[in-house]
DNA sequence: TTGCTCCTCACGTCACGTGAGGTGGC
DNA sequence: TTGCTCCTCACGTCACGTGAGGTGGC
């Protein structure tokens, strides 16, 4: 019979998780003194206690653990649920990769920037709105969209409980190139409303997107979409579609200058490969 | 000023972690209403919500961020700060990798053996013994140096006193080629006493030991050590000294076929390259 | 006999989710 | 005016560590 310090130091099982194992129900003593409550080991328990924490360390839980020593599982079963466990413990490594790369991302954003933007990955919400696609030639052109859209929304929606105004650049590769501008404006509604032949009403896809908020003029929007384009480099994402650009503070007409912009950019993203 | 559930809505953060932030000072509302409590935020501050979300992302805690964000860190220190969180989670990666190996060991051993040892890794005390050691033709042999040793150590401790038995095979390869084997009998110490020619007191070295029991009798111990170098090689790991075998129950003359007997075999590894 | 060990509560961890019970805002 | 939103507690999570305050064992 071994008491449970000499057992705590036999095993390096903590005295305190001994007996939260014996409250538990996963490995009780082999005999506990009626009069002093003392909880006394035996040597064969051993192997009880060494499947206890294998099984731990395969990432169940102590529930779990529980589950698995009283019932019988068949191999096949156990094969089964290991298989379950592998599954679960490589998606935990991707997102701890993913997190490291992020990180990396983050020096090296800071070796050459100082540090400005801070980008957030996150799930978007579906989202209703009234959208009008166009094309147009300049980024600043979008006001001609939302005019038409915001004349449209006034039918349906009273000025307060219009949304957010958003702008989808589907492609704006073309600029560069001296190109039109594949854009559309949008303005988020809480749900839908009628569509027209100009005016498109549709909801948004839920989608994971890189979002970084910028807060000043409209004209150094650049750098924060340099910030936004390095970190899914480095983060090993791939751009998966057209990204938005919503106004938090939208004032027509667009001033360039105007240091009390705030614009949040996202952009959709997928894991290179996932 | 956006009332508390639309800046959820906005920015996916819960209303619950909206007012936790408040409470920890990391994100006040623009305003609150004196009367009623409302919270009310406004779009300017959505780039240090960005910031806090982006450096608990990182790995940082909230207590952490909030440091963060009160001290003006020169980027120096900020560098130094996310080399430091990169090894932390290069650690924790490396750790999650291991255990994804080890539950590959696990679905392989139950493949072949329908699972019967419980294999499990961990870091083993340091422990005074007084030991003796020689070499011996068959491993039942090691009884012989049991006797000089107990001769000794009962010379120092009385018999209630004297710790566990042990054996520790230094190199256990001959043996197969017929040689002998260099065999090490010990018994475990609370405290040193005084060693002799024939007998070294010495504390063993902690280290990280691959550990099995085996409950049964000795002569099917090879089972045990087979399922403990599986598991060894298919998690990436290296045999990195002598192995122990700790006798629980411990009876001379050794009884091959008793099946009574409690052996917990240590082996010391270490992870391959580091 | 004196320490040493063991006992049973019970609180803290950390970033949240999820109520209960009540009140203000449009 | 009626829901809807917001408010403040407060508990639960999960595998532990760390006391406090008291008693049994060698």
């Amino acid at each position: 019979m071994i008491r449970i310090g000499d057992f705590s130091k036999l095993t390096n099982v903590s005295i305190r998780m001994l007996r939260h194992y014996d409250e538990l129900g996963l490995l009780r003593p082999a005999h506990v003194d009626a009069e002093s409550g003392y909880r006394y080991y035996a040597a064969e328990q051993l192997p009880r206690l060494h499947r206890i924490r294998a099984l731990q360390d395969l990432g169940f839980s102590l529930e779990q653990v529980g589950e698995l020593l009283r019932q019988p599982l068949t191999p096949d079963q156990l094969h089964a649920m290991l298989l379950m466990k592998q599954a679960e413990l490589q998606d935990r490594l991707r997102a701890e990769e993913a997190r490291l790369m992020r990180v990396a991302a983050r020096l090296k954003q800071l070796e050459s920037d100082g540090h400005a933007y801070d980008v957030v990955l996150r799930e978007i919400d579906p989202q209703w709105a009234a959208m009008h696609r166009g094309h147009i030639l300049t980024y600043s052109g979008i006001s001609t969209l939302f005019d038409v859209l915001f004349a449209h929304v006034a039918q349906f929606v009273p000025p307060q409980h219009v949304g957010l105004t958003a702008a989808i650049w589907h492609d704006d590769s073309a600029v560069d190139s001296g190109g039109e501008i594949d854009a559309e404006a949008a303005i988020y509604l809480k749900s839908p409303i009628p569509a027209s032949a100009a005016v498109r009403v549709a909801e948004l896809p839920a989608l994971p997107m890189a979002c970084v908020v910028h807060h000043g003029a409209l004209k150094d929007l650049p750098a924060a979409y340099d910030a936004l384009v390095r970190w899914v480099d480095a983060g090993g994402y791939r751009i998966a579609g057209a990204n938005r650009e919503l106004y938090h503070h939208y004032t027509l007409p667009a001033r360039q200058d105007d240091p009390g912009y705030i614009v949040e950019i996202q952009l959709p993203v997928t894991r290179e490969g996932g």
